[in-house]
DNA sequence: CGCTGGCTTGATTCTATTCAATTTTCGTGG
DNA sequence: CCACGAAAATTGAATAGAATCAAGCCAGCG
């Protein structure tokens, strides 16, 4: 496990990349933009929260009162349609932020897929620093403009036609997350299960389990565990995602 | 036409609503973050430019030196396909913000739909101006955070599989905008063409007219021009497109 | 060791795509 | 202002692909 450890020093992380600037490689690990003088101070008007697998953190409607920031686990933010199915909008890793929200109510709701480590950043407190601090608050420009490109690139995912389609732009989409996280490359680990797989790349359980299968025959790819995916070929992954491989 | 005249004193403008807050009229127009200073304020580093119908704006791939904010007209963002066919990522209208970048290239190339003047702001200038004035950065904060919104709703959007499902939160989405803008509700104008509203909706040329059509027979919506549509059954059309009716 | 929930697989149905033919609209030049 | 040509949009028929439903399978976990 070759991933720097951004926990040595303690208070919020955050990951993105400078969308005016190529990237160069920090001392303060992947993408990490926080320098730890500011990382205590907002450690300073953060609560640790942590929730179980499975439990909810935000739900749509209810009063926006925190933005919260991953030290560990993976959530899920998605709105649940009226037959109970779920559109998933992203998925959530450590130094990642959460809790979008739109007049002073989440506009989606926020679940832990695995259990979680979170920062909960009181968002009356935080406006007053963003305000008082410019270069902090540039750095929320940066993560923003970054959750924007990553939102506009699974827009783009969702309009594809073909499952298979779908399903290579969201394992290179894991690959390259993983791999800037400091994970090796051509192994992916996929925390969330099938069904939510489905729900992020607009596909039914079964449509994913069959593109899968599609891209094992292919010997694109091999599946060792379900939540294992091993890259045999990423140069066809990355044809068969070729509309916009997204970096 | 009762808009309000954000053009009354010169500079960039910024429509967009602080998330955090009930939103709450303001006199400087609807939804206009921006005070008359930080206008002028910007307006001594933005230059005026003016696009022709159909020209390109951005390119993806290329160095992204401006950011653009939209003073009259429609522009369209987008990317291309391999096989000619293009993904809209976003209409953007005036007091709209565009020129998203990842490592100093435009990740979206942008085309004027109709006649367009805008301001230029180049962002080395305006990188300077945001680390210097947090007041005026929070605005851009702000903005982003709505242009997240805007791009998980569009994902929302493409993740229905019925076309007139697609196409009725279409039509409440560009009512929302055009009512923001201060126009009335119940008329909608198109700036756009059949094929383009495909291209953001994530159907062809053909799912789209039927779709209208399915839309008019119901007795949702009339449409008199091709680019002028009326809402019939402002409930029904929100109960077709109400996985998310997005405000 | 068996149970439970997640996953796979198959058959059918439904919807949008595709392709082609036709009509409408729009811009241009007379 | 009208007439023409080109581009856009509509419509129809055939096809392809995913959704749905139901049945069986596998894996993780007590």
């Amino acid at each position: 496990m070759a991933k720097t450890d951004v926990n040595r020093v303690g208070g919020p992380a955050i990951r993105a990349t400078d969308p005016w600037l190529a990237s160069a490689p920090s001392a303060r690990g992947p993408n990490q933009l926080l320098a730890d003088d500011k990382r205590t101070q907002l450690a300073t008007i953060a609560t640790i929260v942590r929730f179980k697998k499975g439990e909810q953190i935000c739900a749509r409607g209810k009063p926006a009162d925190a933005i919260y920031n991953i030290v560990h686990g993976t959530v899920k933010s998605y709105v649940a349609g009226p037959d109970g199915g779920e559109h998933i909008s992203a998925f959530l890793y450590p130094q990642d932020l959460f809790g979008v929200s739109e007049e002073g109510r989440y506009t989606n709701s926020v679940k832990a897929i695995t259990r979680v480590v979170a920062y909960a950043l009181p968002i009356s407190v935080l406006r007053r620093h963003l305000l008082a601090d410019a270069e902090l608050e540039f750095h929320f420009v940066v993560r923003l403009w970054d959750e924007l490109r990553q939102a506009q690139h699974h827009a783009l995912l969702l309009a594809q036609r073909r499952a298979f389609t779908k399903l290579a732009m969201f394992l290179m989409l894991q690959k390259n997350l993983q791999s800037a996280a400091g994970y090796a490359a051509e192994q992916i680990f996929l925390p969330m299960s099938r069904t939510e797989i489905g729900d992020y790349v607009g596909l039914s359980l079964g449509a994913v389990s069959r593109g899968f299968r599609e891209l094992v025959e292919r010997g694109i790819i091999s599946s060792t565990t379900r939540r294992h995916v091993k890259i045999l070929e990423p140069n066809a992954l990355r044809h068969v995602a070729n509309w916009a491989a997204g970096s």
